[in-house]
DNA sequence: ATGGTTGTTTAACAA
């Protein structure tokens, strides 16, 4: 089963970029990032015509998350457990339904610049409460994996240029501590388990000619419970992606678990 | 230090 992230950076302006990548790549489960679009103007029929079941958890101008699935989806829930009073559309799941079902989760963790301040607290807080749920996924001795945009370089080797990243709070120690404490749960880093090189990166900005300097950073990742490890065939980043037209400032990244 | 770019939405905000 191929399993992909990708953060789309809006769906509407982004939908030839998403309908070719899937139909070249043909991943079984997509998990998209920054939607921005709410639940009903979501572009539903071009994805659902390429024979994707689509549940989406939408808001209005920016975030949101979906799942799109070739195979049949159950026990979808939306939103991260831990505060009801958060309206941030950053968190999609579902039960896939495989020869061995897997438990697919979507997030889009916050930026969290500037740090510090309200965005950065609200950041730490809700990698707080993503380490609850990851404990929980654990405690189920169960395939399953945590795949997005975590907005987390989680170490210097994951930057062309992490000086640049010094003060940045995708970068400050606090945030790859947090980071660091979600994984040594006994999570595995799809992309670190498989790959030996550094300067591997899925986002390039937009501005300064980031792109054509190569750039970039490593923020989006998928990480695997030890069940779902043992079912890692490969993890890779389509990088090609990045130099099409109009196209997202993020790459998807990939797993291929055997079925 | 600053600026540079893009999407959503029309004045900024978020990234």
């Amino acid at each position: 089963m191929k399993i992909a992230s990708y953060n789309i950076n809006g769906v509407k302006a982004r939908l030839h970029a998403l309908t070719a990548w899937l139909e070249e790549a043909r991943p079984d489960v997509v998990v998209l990032q920054e939607i921005k679009s709410l639940d009903e103007t979501f572009p539903r029929a071009p994805i659902e015509d390429l024979g994707y079941n689509l549940e989406t958890h939408g808001q209005k101008g920016f975030n949101g998350v979906a799942i799109l699935s070739r195979l049949p989806l159950e026990d979808v829930r939306r939103g991260l457990p831990g505060d009801d009073g958060d309206e941030q559309a950053r968190w999609i799941e579902a039960l896939v339904l495989a020869d061995t079902p897997v438990r697919v989760c979507g997030l889009y963790l916050p930026n969290g610049n500037p740090a510090p301040g309200p965005k950065y607290d609200y950041k730490l807080a809700w990698m707080v409460r993503l380490k609850a749920r990851a404990q929980a996924l654990l405690a189920a001795e169960e395939p399953a994996l945590m795949a997005g945009d975590y907005n987390v370089i989680p170490q210097a080797e994951d930057a062309a240029n992490p000086a640049a990243w010094a003060t940045d709070a995708l970068y400050l120690p606090e945030t790859r501590a947090a980071f660091r404490r979600i994984v040594h749960l006994g999570f595995t880093d799809a992309l670190r388990a498989t790959t030996r090189q550094d300067g591997v990166y899925t986002f390039w900005d937009y501005q300064a000619g980031a792109w054509r300097r190569n750039d970039g950073i490593r923020i989006d990742h998928i990480l695997l419970t030890p069940q779902a490890a043992d079912r890692l065939v490969t993890c890779q980043i389509d990088k090609e992606i990045r130099g099409r037209e109009k196209p997202s400032d993020h790459v998807p990244i990939w797993v291929e678990l055997e079925d």
